[in-house]
DNA sequence: CTAAACTTAATGACCCGCCAGTCATTAACG
DNA sequence: CGTTAATGACTGGCGGGTCATTAAGTTTAG
């Protein structure tokens, strides 16, 4: 909307070298979660930053470069942090899984580093290079940290013995996908939308996920119901 | 990959008024699950039914109500569907839910249609004038479908009074969300990707929920570890 | 302390390829 | 021979990336 808010409207052309990189990599972050990236224009973003599509390419050699500037200065940070939070927890798991799943939606779902899992998954497929740049940098870490949170409860005899990586999946999916309407969906002015409080959700979410995933309880009567409709298939 | 495969080769021109909406729908549906709407040119779209660019104009006005009519012919039919399932099943809801989930996987998340989804999550925002469609067509009515599940187990008993909306979303958004994956991350040539087999998620996924949603069990040691990130938040 | 000379951040006009949608022309079919 | 399905060259606009030019800030000379 507003572009080159930066200079007070008085002073084109400063040079400020140092300062660039980080108003060009938060005018991208926007633009790039509202737009996607093959559709923003680089030129917008250099004007909302303040500059010229000239000093764009000054600091960053191509449009893709400065999508994965994007992703490495917004996302890849948070995962370590929540590396270390399961490293020292000392709770129970359940617990754990509550923490980090409030923690998620505090530090990523509910800003805009949530969108960048949007377009990924939307352009990927045409641009076969970004593809192994993030499941290198974002997937794989990603799920190592909540299958670890999840061994954990498992370990303690917590958890019931279930397949790791599906019950990380489990867990993580809908807090990501109501992160991604809320970029897409929920950010159209659509009337008749489904609105969804985020706090409703995530406790309904954990509420049914850790009784799912406590231990007691008699065991099978599900298990049959699931074999039955997969002889049909 | 392959252009031009419905006419042998040796019969340009041809004059097929009937058969051609088909055929051009099923070739946009597949190249914009995989390049998604901005992103797929016209053109392609045309050539791997076997026409040119005119003939495409010639019975879709424009590429967007080319993308509408891929919605309605490979989405909509199928939530009728479910609806009568839910109307007519006979079983306990927990096998409602089986069912209903095993059947959306076979005929929606294991199909190119699921692909669609993510198209349209990724570029509403872009087009405007889709948000209102897919919401009026697609969202609602499936939202509808699954709350219905839900109130059926709970005004049975056989579920806990949980909030509807939250729990419908809980409900499908793994399987949706496995399914968005096998469109994006899943169909590239991504060595270390994250594979997971769908029978097992879907599998595991049902245990958790369903276990979730039992009446019985000791009600509220989770409420607490709730309540007390909350305060910290 | 001023001014000329120099270094380099910043600019934006320009190049080039791409693509949605059009329309005058062509030819299949009855 | 008339109707109309089908064609593809064409237009107009867009956008990534470049590069010769401009000027902000710095150093050196007088």
């Amino acid at each position: 909307m507003n572009a080159a808010q930066r200079p007070p409207a008085s002073t084109p052309r400063q040079r400020r070298k140092e300062t660039r990189p980080q108003e060009l990599l938060d005018a991208a972050l926007h633009l790039f979660v509202e737009k996607g990236f093959a559709a923003t224009r680089s030129e917008e973003v250099a004007r909302q930053a303040g500059v010229s599509k000239g000093t764009l390419y000054l600091y960053y050699p191509s449009k893709e470069e400065l999508f994965k500037a994007v992703v490495r200065h917004n996302v890849v940070s948070l995962i370590s942090e929540g590396q270390e939070m399961v490293a020292q927890f000392e709770g129970s798991s359940s617990d754990l899984l509550v923490c980090l799943l409030n923690t998620w939606w505090q530090r990523v779902g509910n800003t805009p580093a949530a969108g960048i899992h949007k377009i990924v998954l939307a352009e990927v497929r045409n641009f076969p290079e970004l593809a192994q740049f993030y499941t290198d940098e974002v997937m794989i870490p990603a799920d190592v940290l909540f299958c670890s949170a999840v061994q954990r409860g498992i370990d303690s005899g917590e958890f019931r013995k279930l397949p790791l990586h599906e019950v990380a999946h489990a867990l993580m999916a809908p807090v990501i996908f109501m992160a991604l309407h809320r970029h897409s969906f929920g950010a159209c002015p659509v009337s008749g939308g489904l609105m969804m409080e985020p706090g409703v959700m995530l406790q309904t979410h954990l509420d049914l996920i850790l009784r799912g995933l406590e231990v007691r309880a008699a065991a099978k009567p599900r298990a049959r119901a699931q074999a039955q409709v997969r002889r049909k298939a």
